[in-house]
DNA sequence: TGACAAATACTCGACTCAGAGTATTCTGTC
DNA sequence: GACAGAATACTCTGAGTCGAGTATTTGTCA
């Protein structure tokens, strides 16, 4: 019902709009909505209002008057108090200079691509490169669009930022698919063998038990991941 | 308590593994370890059960006997269904081929990025490309070596992804922090004024209501946001 | 002027996840 | 041979998330 951790990056939003200006839940979304925000940060009316009660308990903001205009649901104004600015502070410091590991779909989709056929997988990627091509295609169009339209470039950072991501992720897919393609892959007949007689190619190949490292560290440098 | 959905990965990391042979839960948790699933599917235990509950409240594993060893607790042991063998290989389909959006913390500090007074951010981006630096080392190592050891690429695949996509953001973080200090971000000014006097840069600058796509469209291409 | 869509401002309940806690058994070592 | 600690195999609780639902008001277009 209340974040007391620092799980959801929608508690930081309302934090910083807060910081401009009191408001009150419905017109947070509003702001948070218009500035685009909601490109990087999930945001959904369930969560909203239980992350707004869960700063209030923690004493980061402070709910006002109940104001009730005619007959509309009553509204509650918040305020950011000094200790929601210092955490406000805090919070963003570590979201930029300390890298998390982020659990992405794709990766879990790499890490279990043994399951399907070989044959079938690099039409999938063919597709998975479209795609995104024309994803990437539309939103840089947007984002010049917007530049021109005169929004410093300051507040379109993290679109540019997913583009170079994706960007690199489409590199990534397209040298997949040649080396897949030229052999260069390696063990396809095996693959292919697993699926046709039901040998794990797990088992013939490799075992990675006592791999320091390999199940256990890797990647949490940094802070304990978020979450 | 159960996922309807495809929200969780670790679901279907759980399919993958009854798709090998029957396994009761604690041991599809080992099983996933050992192959470092757990590196891009969150695992643990609380969810290993729900996720394994609401799998057989779908029709997709049966559970079986239920064993009991000494005195241990009592193992189910669970099978993978026909519906659950579709059900798999669909939602591997759907992983590779549709790219999703995702939601990273990082993105999240950057559209916020505005609540941080300008002269710390370079800062604080040096302090993140530094520790992604040395995490890319080590990480690079570590797979070089487990190559050299045998294991087939195709199981690091994950893990070379990983890494392009760190590198990308290494670089682009490096090309920012040179466009802040030459002043080709620009804005610098205003961005100082706002934290100084209180103005708000927003209201100041731009509004971004009306501009098509802004708000709403933007990056859903593909199917709608898993989870 | 009536009617229908969109905006306003939330509420609610069902689901989902995390992870500490529990109870037992094996393993190594001095 | 006895004791610590790792491994086995879960259970339980409560926090957190989602998004459809609700009820009013404002805009709009014929």
């Amino acid at each position: 019902m209340a974040p007391r951790t620092r799980a959801n990056p929608l508690a930081l939003a309302v934090l910083t709009s807060l910081y401009e200006k009191p408001m009150h839940p419905y017109e947070i979304s509003q702001t948070l909505r218009e500035r685009g925000v909601d490109r990087s940060v999930r945001l959904n009316f369930g969560s909203l209002y239980s992350v707004v009660e869960g700063l209030e308990k923690r004493g980061l903001i402070q709910g006002g008057e109940k104001i009730r205009e005619g007959r509309r649901p009553e509204r509650t104004v918040y305020e950011i108090t000094e200790a929601g600015t210092t955490e406000m502070t805090d919070w963003l410091v570590d979201l930029v200079s300390i890298p998390v590991k982020e659990y992405l779909q794709f990766e879990a989709g790499l890490a279990l691509l043994g399951a399907i056929h070989p044959d079938e997988v690099v039409g999938l990627l063919r597709q998975r490169v479209a795609a995104m091509e024309s994803t990437i295609e539309q939103d840089t169009a947007e984002v010049t669009d917007i530049i021109r339209r005169g929004l410093p470039r300051l507040f379109l950072l993290e679109a540019e930022y997913q583009t170079a991501l994706q960007q690199a992720e489409v590199q990534w897919v397209r040298q997949l698919i040649a080396d897949i393609e030229s052999g260069r892959l390696g063990d396809l007949e095996q693959w292919r063998a697993w699926h046709e007689t039901g040998q794990h190619i797990w088992d013939i190949e490799f075992d990675t038990t006592g791999l320091p490292g390999f199940d256990k560290t890797e990647n949490n440098k940094g802070q304990e991941d978020n979450r």
